[in-house]
DNA sequence: GTTCTAACA
DNA sequence: TGTTAGCA
């Protein structure tokens, strides 16, 4: 994998997603089980969130606040 | 230190 | 939804 790579697909552990995203380890996990988010969990133990999942946490969160403003 | 699962209220 | 307990 290039340099450029790593900048374009960077995998963040849960813990950075969560402060990314200014949701709780819950809600994403229960976003993840929900199959709203797609994660790379290669041990199976541990899943990666890449920008593609961050994205869509951001989307959902919004959808969140959207659904206490509605 | 960090993540994962399970259950309960 | 949030927390706790234990495990790796």
């Amino acid at each position: 994998m290039n340099d450029e790579m790593r900048r374009n697909m960077p995998l963040f552990p849960i813990g950075t997603v969560t402060k990314l995203t200014a949701l709780t380890p819950r809600q994403v996990r229960y976003l993840e089980q929900q199959g709203l988010i797609q994660p790379e969990c290669t041990n199976g133990d541990q899943c990666l969130f890449s920008f593609n999942d961050v994205k869509r946490l951001f989307e959902i969160k919004s959808l969140i606040e959207n659904r206490k403003s509605n």
